[in-house]
DNA sequence: ATCATTGAATTCTCTAGAGATGTAGCGCAC
DNA sequence: GTGCGCTACATCTCTAGAGAATTCAATGAT
């Protein structure tokens, strides 16, 4: 008789973060609780520390805990921003002196530093999209509420660009869209894509990523009505601290 | 004199893992080429096994890397799916007894399977969209190259599609918009929320994902040009096989 | 009252070793 | 040849222990 038609029970370190997991998931520890620690779960469940480290190192990747040095390991807290995708752009938000950010964050105070303006050689990749070998580029990193949640990098065709505010720190009400819009290319199509990954340790360390945490990455490219493309913006966002929404018509 | 304007220089596992995360990106490793494994890396930097396998455990975290057990640890191949948003739901894609997905896959290969069809009471979050405290529910599984991507499960109110084919395992040509169709609901407008997170065990199953690899959640609702909801679909995705493509104009 | 210091608690890093489990290739029997 | 079993090798799981780094609250000095 086969005796298993689960041949392998999980192991040790798994069956106990099954055990905290639900805890959470039930509702019995929420946003904040502390969970049991490495010293806990070792007299608890009389296993090494290692052991212990491995159940908690379940959760942490799950995104449901985060683990504070010195202090305890915490069930995760998700607060998202809602980014809209197409109402976002719409010429109402650009047009009228409204950043696009406002309409991210919906009135939430929000910070913008490392700020870097620069003139640079394209990639090929980058080239490719902006058919141009010259770039400036803006990196800038978004803070809300004092905590990171996106860094963002945009590049535009030099020789488009060229003497405008674009290419300086402070570009003025409305933002990038407005200028380009001065410089007669005001952007009417846009792509996105998207796509999510974990973090390599530069957007780790950059945006105080805990562990198990996504990036989503989104490459937008936007192109003026008749087809010249005049920016491609690569943002790279916490995922615990977003939704994208995106709507459209069938 | 502080000697130290680098505090803390990082710890032995990360400064292996950055040696073979940097010959990684700089293509001397390539998309599943062999990593040098447990043994090897204790060997050559004289450590014991558990750190060897945090080093190898940041670049899987990092979903670079790809452990295959009792073989070795491999670097990732990345080949993902292009999944249109705005497009893929013109009129001209479901009008003409062309499924959905054709449009994702571009033609590979593809297949459908644990599909479950039942009628369910609906949750609160799903009976607040609906509008319904009752829906039909179809549950599926979709592989590409014999290779899980996508768990979805659909929603509908059931006395919107009672007695359709909707509530069949088969639904014809043209799939379930076509149904809503033929009943009078065409949709006409959608709303997409996106997301990622980590997957939960069972999700990781399902999709058969290395560590490190991300979900992307899709919760899509399509209403009528009425307004009414005639759908809530929850994709999940394996973050390591999609790229999302969304159009827009300003 | 305010600030600096101390100490307990906690996570983080690492060593050394051992058995279990899965993979892949090789040779042998059929 | 084909298939089966054996074997070397790799990852996976776990034990036991120890020191480093950080946090946080309590204590003490100013």
């Amino acid at each position: 008789m086969s005796e298993s038609p689960v041949p392998h029970e999980p192991p040790i370190y798994r069956r106990i973060a099954d055990g905290l997991r639900s805890r959470i998931l039930s509702g019995e520890l929420r946003d904040g609780d502390r969970l049991p620690g490495e010293n806990t779960l070792m007299a608890d469940y009389a296993i090494a520390r290692a052991t212990a480290r491995q159940a908690l190192g379940v959760l942490i990747n799950e995104g449901l805990a985060v683990p504070k040095r010195g202090s305890g390991v915490y069930v995760r807290l998700f607060k998202p921003i809602r980014r809209h995708g197409s109402r976002r752009l719409a010429r109402a938000q650009w047009g009228q002196g409204r950043s696009i950010w406002d309409a991210d964050t919906r009135g939430r105070p929000f910070t913008v530093d490392e700020v870097e303006v620069v003139r640079e050689r394209a990639s090929d990749e980058i080239a490719g999209v902006l058919e141009s070998h010259e770039v400036w580029v803006r990196r800038r990193r978004y803070s809300v509420d004092a905590r990171p949640v996106q860094l963002a990098t945009s590049y535009f065709p030099a020789n488009l660009v060229e003497g405008s505010a674009i290419t300086a720190a402070e570009t003025g009400p409305g933002g990038v869209y407005a200028r380009l819009s001065d410089l007669g290319l005001p952007p009417a199509h846009f792509t996105e894509e998207v796509r999510a990954r974990m973090p390599g340790p530069r957007e780790s360390a950059l945006l105080g990523l805990p562990g198990g945490t996504p990036v989503i990455v989104i490459d937008r490219t936007a192109y003026t009505a008749g087809g010249l493309p005049v920016e491609l913006n690569e943002m790279v966002l916490d995922a615990a601290a977003y939704v994208l929404q995106y709507d459209f018509d069938a």
